[in-house]
DNA sequence: TAGGCCATCTGGTCCT
DNA sequence: AGGACCAGATGGCCTA
C-alpha cells in the first residue's frame, strides 16, 4: 500500500514531470544521444521553405511528445501492475524494507505461485484420500510427508514476521528473506532458471 | 566509487 | 496512420 501507485514515480530519480503543463523536454534532459540531429540543414531554402520547414518541425515534435507520453503512461501502468504483485507477494513488506526489485518481483512471483499449485495438489490428493477410505490412515506409510502444513500456512498465508531466520543474498537481493515455517520460494531453493542478468557475476 | 536499479527518451516493428 | 510493444541508450539516485 505504501508503494509508489499514486505517485508517478518511486524514485527521486524520476524528473518530476509537470503533469498538466510541458511534461516533455524536461529542462534538465537535452538528450543529445543517437543522431537524430537536425534532418534539414536547409537546403538553401528561402523563407517560406524555412518556415514550412519549422512547422513540420513543430508537429513532429508535438507527435514526439505524444509517443513518449503514452509510453511513459505505458510504463506506470506496468510498475502499478508490479506493485500489486508485490503486495500479494510474501515478503515482509514495510518502511524499513527495501521493494523488491521488478526482476525479483516477477521470479518470486513464478516461484510462488509453483509453490501454490504444488500445495493445491496435495490438499486435493489428501481430500480424496480421506473420503476414499474413512478408516484408512490418510498417509501412506512409504510416502513422504505431504507439506499440509506449509499449505495450510499458505492458503492462510499472513503478513511475514519480523524475525528472518536465514537471508538469503542471492538474486533476489538483500529484499527477500527465509521465513521458518514456509518453504522458500526464491530461486535459490526452486529449481527457476535465473535470467542472465541475475546471475552471480561479481 | 562501482554497480544495481530505475525512469525516460527514442527508433524500430507489428498490429488494427 | 496511429497505437502498442519492445529494446537500446542515457543519466540520476542509492547502497555497499
Amino acid at each position: 500500500m505504501d508503494s509508489d501507485v499514486a505517485s508517478p514515480s518511486s524514485r527521486a530519480s524520476s524528473p518530476e514531470l509537470e503533469e498538466a503543463g510541458s511534461p516533455e523536454l524536461l529542462p534538465g534532459a537535452p538528450r543529445p544521444q543517437q543522431g537524430s540531429g537536425e534532418p534539414g540543414p536547409g537546403g538553401g531554402t528561402p523563407r517560406a521553405g524555412r518556415e514550412e520547414q519549422a512547422g513540420e518541425q513543430q508537429q513532429a515534435q508535438a507527435q514526439r511528445l505524444k509517443v513518449n507520453s503514452r509510453e511513459r503512461r505505458r510504463m506506470q501502468d506496468l510498475n502499478q501492475a508490479l506493485d500489486g504483485l508485490r503486495e500479494v507477494m510474501p515478503y515482509s513488506q514495510g518502511p524499513a524494507v527495501r521493494k523488491l526489485s521488478k526482476i525479483a518481483t516477477v521470479l518470486l512471483a513464478r516461484n510462488y505461485i509453483l509453490t501454490l499449485s504444488s500445495s493445491l495438489q496435495d490438499m486435493r490428493r489428501l481430500l480424496s484420500e480421506l473420503h476414499a477410505g474413512p478408516r484408512s490412515h490418510p498417509l501412506p506409510q512409504g510416502r513422504p510427508m505431504p507439506p499440509a502444513a506449509a499449505a495450510a500456512g499458505y492458503l492462510g498465508f499472513r503478513p511475514a514476521p519480523r524475525e528472518t531466520p536465514r537471508t538469503a543474498a542471492g538474486p533476489l537481493g538483500p529484499v527477500y528473506r527465509h521465513y521458518s515455517g514456509l518453504p522458500c520460494l526464491c530461486s535459490l531453493c526452486q529449481p527457476v532458471p535465473a535470467p542472465s542478468c541475475l546471475r552471480a557475476s561479481k
